[in-house]
RNA sequence: GCCGAGGUAGCUCAGUUGGUGAGAGCGUGGGAUUCAUAACCCCAAGGUCGAGGGUUCGACCCCCUCCCUCGGCACCA
């Protein structure tokens, strides 16, 4: 276990603010992080988790036209219903924000322009694909028929046909994706980051990393090897303005501008607290871990391309310490996909299980529990309504939430209160022992992002405290020896008392509910909060945020006084009904 | 096409550097029990570890070939 006071930065891959979040989003980005935050904080380590909603790029230039509205209020609307999405789910963010702010484009201007001066950024010309209205076209929404196989409807950049990489220019009648109309192509001049300028330095870092899962390891020194320059800008309206004079046509592209939001979003938050140099605790402070994550896809901007980027900006100062000295990610924690029943989301298709809905019909922890128990860790992971409701059913309700309901149950009926210790017999000592060691067991699986393997274990300690109940059959003894009942259901409310800090990384609102039901009034850890936040040139925007600085809970055995008075307790999760199942699966159908 | 991941009990998956009879959860069958959301607890059955070769005293784990599934292949984030 790591020790107290350690300042670790979660950093959470933003969201795109073009519509609602699938449950295959926050698989990916939002529940692993938020458990590997809430539990360090628990442990007592200083966290800042930060992200935000990327309100830049061409989908959501797209989304705006389709609808049209301004690109502006799409994401206005998107960010908000994002930053309720995920406050819903109780990710628990110091600062979850968005790029659409002055601070953010003030910081990514700094990049920019220190990148530009000692070399990360260079200029040059590139043949540009241009929709009819003159914006810049991404490769992936030109189709066309592909000039070496044919294949009618091959993109921009590949042929899903024959698999060849291609060029726009190249296609035979070449149209865009967006409005069928065929695209110009011109010359035009961008802003470029020297990716190979930095490859030895990237090389030797990521081969020293040797604690990164292997997969994000190789994957990232295969990149490495085959380092081009990348364009960091495109001729849009819709981004951060280039920090030059002569390029208000252009735009910062939105690659570049998301990872900066780990930085700027941290010293966002400095500001909102009145401490606005605190962000350098994380940021300059080399004893300060880093952990990304994300879902694979997005493995190469945060293994190779804002590592890339970090490095270039310390140029300034050379190696030693200093203002520009960033820290590089420790380590780059990147998930697999959720497949829904047995096919990808797909929003257009109708192949998607928005946040929001589930919810609001099943509340956050069921989803929290089967996103983790049956996420995509190591693997693509399918996300079927037969298997939410079978763990739901047979592992949360079955083992954990019937084993609070039954302990509570008859300390409730029987005494009222927390009844007395009494005398310890060597089995109530050797379960006390084994939830003390559960706290290690598991808290180091969540420290090495073993978030599967440490619900596992949860669960298997909470079916091992039903074992002991069982056992010790205290409905029996309340009415044959109630003094060593009352020893029974102290020692089995100490173990309830324990598995409430040890689900709440995971399941934060049910453990909450069974702190109250213990009797305490304290908050284990909460509220999330959305609220608006004003700058300096006026202009304001919501942010959804904690303050963990006030939360209670501490990632240690229960301390539960004897004579606490127990309320009627009520079950901590609902069992669903069968017909569940069928209800959603139609529910998808109907969208199809 | 290139690169990569994966094919292990009915289902979902674990299986460090090769070594006593291959594991878990759920489901199934049986038992026990009634405090608990017919939940909990105990026991059991179930797999030639994708196919075929090879290396080895010995391979699910190493090598080769083949079949199947999936992802990436950069200006999409």
């Amino acid at each position: 276990m790591l020790s107290v006071n350690q300042k670790i930065l979660v950093a959470v891959a933003w969201p795109y603010a073009n519509g609602p979040r699938h449950i295959g989003h926050v698989a990916g980005f939002g529940v692993p992080s938020d458990i590997f935050a809430r539990y360090h904080r628990l442990v007592g380590n200083d966290v800042l988790m930060v992200s935000g909603t990327d309100d830049h790029g061409t989908p959501i230039m797209m989304q705006a036209d389709k609808e049209g509205v301004s690109y502006r209020e799409l994401a206005d609307r998107y960010n908000e219903v994002i930053a309720r999405d995920l406050q819903g789910l109780g990710l628990s963010y110091n600062l979850f924000t968005r790029t659409e702010t002055l601070n953010h484009t003030e910081v990514t201007q700094d990049l920019f322009t220190a990148l530009l001066q000692n070399g990360g950024i260079i200029k040059d010309t590139m043949l540009g694909t241009f929709a009819a209205n003159g914006k810049a076209l991404p490769d992936r929404y030109v189709e066309g028929t592909c000039p070496i196989c044919g294949f009618p409807d091959a993109r921009g950049d590949q042929c899903d046909n024959c698999g060849n990489q291609l060029d726009p220019v190249d296609l035979i009648n070449p149209r865009s994706k967006i409005d069928g109309l065929p695209p110009t192509f011109r010359p035009t001049e961008h802003f470029f980051l020297d990716l190979p300028k930095f490859r030895e330095q990237l090389r030797g870092w990521i081969e020293a990393q040797m604690h990164w899962r292997p997969n994000v390891r190789n994957f990232s020194l295969n990149l490495v090897d085959d380092l081009r320059p990348r364009a960091v800008t495109r001729d849009l309206d819709w981004g951060v303005p280039i920090p030059l004079p002569g390029y208000d046509e252009k735009r910062i592209y939105v690659w570049f501008d998301a990872v900066i939001g780990y930085l700027s979003a941290a010293i966002e938050w400095a500001h909102n607290h009145g401490t606005p140099d605190r962000w350098q605790e994380w940021w300059l402070n080399p004893a300060a871990q880093h952990y990304y994550f994300m879902g694979k896809d997005n493995i190469t901007f945060h293994s190779v391309i804002w590592p890339a980027m970090l490095l270039g900006y310390r140029e300034q100062d050379g190696v030693t310490a200093g203002p520009h000295t960033l820290n590089l990610p420790y380590n780059v924690v990147s998930t697999e996909f959720l497949t829904m029943e047995g096919k990808q989301f797909s929003t257009s298709r109708g192949v998607v299980i928005y946040v929001r809905d589930v919810l609001e019909r099943y509340g956050a922890d069921p989803l929290r529990y089967c996103l983790t128990a049956g996420g995509p860790e190591t693997q693509d992971a399918d996300f079927t309504w037969a298997e939410f409701v079978r763990r739901n059913n047979d592992e949360l309700v079955a083992t954990w939430g019937n084993l609070a309901n039954r302990v509570l149950t008859i300390a409730h009926r029987n005494f009222g209160a927390v009844p007395p210790q009494g005398t310890l017999q060597p089995s109530d000592q050797t379960l006390l022992d084994e939830l003390q060691r559960a706290f290690a067991t598991i808290g180091d699986l969540i420290a090495t992002a073993h978030f599967k393997s440490a619900l596992a274990e949860a669960m298997a300690t909470a079916a091992r405290v039903n074992h002991y109940v069982s056992e010790q059959e205290p409905w029996k003894l309340v009415k044959s020896d109630k003094e060593r009942a009352a020893t029974v259901l102290w020692t089995a409310l100490q173990a309830v008392d324990s598995l409430k800090i040890i689900f709440c990384p995971f399941l934060p609102f049910s453990s909450q509910a069974l702190h109250e039901q213990l009797g305490y009034t304290s908050v284990i850890a909460g509220p999330l909060e959305i609220h608006e936040q004003i700058e300096s040139n006026g202009a304001h925007h919501l942010v959804l945020t904690c303050e963990p600085a006030s939360w209670t809970g501490r990632w240690q055995p229960s301390e539960l006084p004897a004579g606490q008075l127990l309320p009627a307790p009520n079950p901590l999760f609902r069992k669903l009904e069968p017909g569940v199942v069928q209800e959603e699966v139609a529910r998808l159908l109907a969208k199809e």
